[in-house]
DNA sequence: CTATTCTAATTGACATGTAAAGTTAAATCA
DNA sequence: TGATTTAACTTTACATGTCAATTAGAATAG
């Protein structure tokens, strides 16, 4: 009788998982992409930069990895990161098949221009919820993204 | 010296809320992009034929708006619905400007075949979290999705 | 009624996503 | 060692995202 509702309906398309998450999205990102935009990069060029500001040299996997960004897409976006003196590319010595990605000092530049301004814009989306508002949704969210 | 934690650094770039949103739906994605390909269409064209089954006929805006899809995306996107026989583009006599889209027979065969799969993987998603998980993440993310 | 403004849809240029196949180098095992 | 497998990265083909500009058709003010 009671079977855990597992026998009703698919869940709306509106209300589903996938489309409250691409909504959020939707609605934080805007004012992120105005700031890259001042700065002449895109978001995954972004992400690249941030984790190679924490990060000194990675290789292309680890930055997949990190940022999420899948590895056909990092040649590319890696090419024109290299082409703006952003970053660089220095193939292992030790594993030739591997590629080590550096940031330039023009690219550890940035960071002390863009990463205040980040953290206004945090502060912004920070206040659209409560503190345990936000403990709650940041453990939901791990739980979730932990595959 | 207390002032609600908007003195402190920016939060950590893997911690910070679009890359929990983002792995989040890296981890969920998956099952469905299987389904989708299984039946030979892509998670856009998905989404529009989601809401087709609800809406019968919608303009280009509507569904932009209803599947967060840019406009311009949806021009390409309707063309390949439409070349696979699954939707339908009649420019309005009323107003000359907009296109409505409908879907064809062909299109809500597919709807009959594809959502008991979706349920199922709803179902394998819907276990990752407590019922008052669940109620507490679609009230949150309900309020950051609504700008 | 006309010039202006607004709106829906499209186009163009460029960047990225997605899946599959290909390259080269390392690791593993018979 | 030589054949096989695995790993890191790249390439290709196609679909989509992003932003700016455009086109054509309403709507609106003067």
């Amino acid at each position: 009788m009671n079977d855990l509702c597992i026998n009703e309906k698919a869940i709306a398309f509106t209300q589903s998982l996938p489309m409250l998450l691409n909504r959020s999205l939707d609605a934080i990102m805007p004012p992120y992409r105005d700031l890259f935009q001042e700065f002449g990069v895109t978001e995954q060029q972004w992400r690249i930069l941030r984790v190679l500001w924490e990060q000194k040299h990675l290789t292309s996997t680890q930055i997949s990895t990190l940022t999420l960004l899948p590895t056909p897409s990092l040649v590319g976006i890696l090419d024109r990161l290299e082409k703006k003196g952003l970053v660089k590319r220095l193939r292992s010595s030790t594993d030739r098949r591997e590629v080590n990605i550096t940031i330039t000092n023009l690219g550890k530049e940035l960071q002390l221009q863009v990463m205040p301004k980040i953290k206004k814009i945090q502060d912004q989306i920070k206040q659209k919820l409560s503190t345990a508002e936000w403990e709650h949704i940041n453990k939901i969210l791990e739980k979730i993204g932990s595959r």
